[in-house]
DNA sequence: TGTGGTTGAGACGTTACCGTTCCATTCATA
DNA sequence: TATGAATGGAACGGTAACGTCTCAACCACA
């Protein structure tokens, strides 16, 4: 998103210095420092910009406010999951799913500051409406598996999805981020397989 | 816990004031509200003081800082979930544990401060202290519920205990508490299907 | 009823952050 | 190379919370 620099640049054709880049990225990095550090809402924006080397003006031409600023941060984190195909069954499908949550989970600044995002957004809308963002590829692939086990016959057509779009990143996320286990590949394994029981089980 | 007030009186066996008790809950309930409104590390004793209509030499007579207060305000608020006894199968059990999770996770204050007592706790080894002693009984009811199965042969000896307590309660927290929907009585029953499922197939 | 210790509320100085403004520097164009 | 617009960093006044301290009110005991 260069949303304001090109606004700028529109309004400036003639000779200009542009924002530097990778001190936008800079600013990025020591945001995400700081909020794994801090928590969102004991955010500084003036601890940002002097971890960052750099003045708070730095902060405010590029971004209206702290929530902006963290919006753009996040979608630039690219938090958002590798999308994959049919593996042929239900449960290579979840295990895919779940070795896909596993990649985003295990950064360890995500770990901080996905249940800040969640906890924030309890008390704001535009917190949710990023962390809604956040979850919305995850939430189409996990879709997505579901409708091939319906097609494959493995799930029935009326399957509660609700239910089953709960059980999918569920126990993935309690104990990775909640509880902050790590998790082994036969671990994983282990996940998958139950996760494919509790599906199948729902009619 | 009067832990404090006690020493105090030992001292002061003459004639002496007390700390009112009623004075003591409205902090208890103020710095609730304050957590809920504004999370952990935001949370200001200033506020909390003003909205229990007290002042700050209140707060900090009685407990030394912000995290000794908060420990001990989550001890009073009985967080700990309700202990129950065999319902004779593991799904029954599981329904039980689902349904004794569901009465915590309704609480408003208790579905905005969670999310954040586990942000925190990423954060804090005090923090940490406190999100344990909130889980324990919760893990303890957990295990009781797996050794009863075990016994009745509904599950394997060699189970992985580990993965089975991250079974049990994490697609009701996720609903719950993470997405932020509400649980039916039907979806409730389905919860507890699928995770019975999920661990009947742990082997 | 008087006395002594403890209490609750507010005031105080300090620190940290906010969001804005200022000014020298930098860079793309002419 | 000269120009001028937009930049980056720092300084500014204002606000809010910190943790401490003071002092009048209160309460249990003698």
């Amino acid at each position: 998103m260069e949303r304001k620099s090109s606004d700028r640049k529109a309004r400036a054709p003639s000779g200009a210095a542009v924002q530097k880049i990778e001190l936008t990225e800079a600013l990025y990095r020591a945001l995400f420092f700081e909020w794994a550090e801090h928590g969102f809402s004991a955010l500084s924006l003036e601890r940002v910009a002097a971890r960052a080397g750099a003045g708070k003006a730095a902060i405010y031409r590029r971004w209206p406010g702290k929530l902006q600023f963290a919006d753009e941060a996040v979608n630039a984190l690219g938090l958002k999951m590798a999308a994959f195909g049919d593996k042929g069954s239900l449960e290579a499908d979840i295990r895919a799913f779940h070795r896909r949550l596993r990649i985003v989970f295990r950064h360890p600044v995500v770990r901080k500051i996905l249940p800040d995002i969640y906890a924030e957004a309890a008390r704001s809308d535009e917190m949710k409406a990023i962390s809604d963002r956040v979850a919305q590829t995850r939430r189409d692939e996990a879709k997505k598996v579901i409708d091939r086990a319906i097609s494959r016959g493995e799930l029935p057509e009326a399957i509660d999805r609700d239910i089953a779009l709960d059980f999918l990143p569920s126990s993935i996320y309690w104990r990775m981020v909640v509880i902050k286990s790590s998790l082994s590949e036969a671990q994983l394994r282990l996940h998958a397989q139950g996760t494919t029981a509790a599906l199948k089980s729902l009619w």
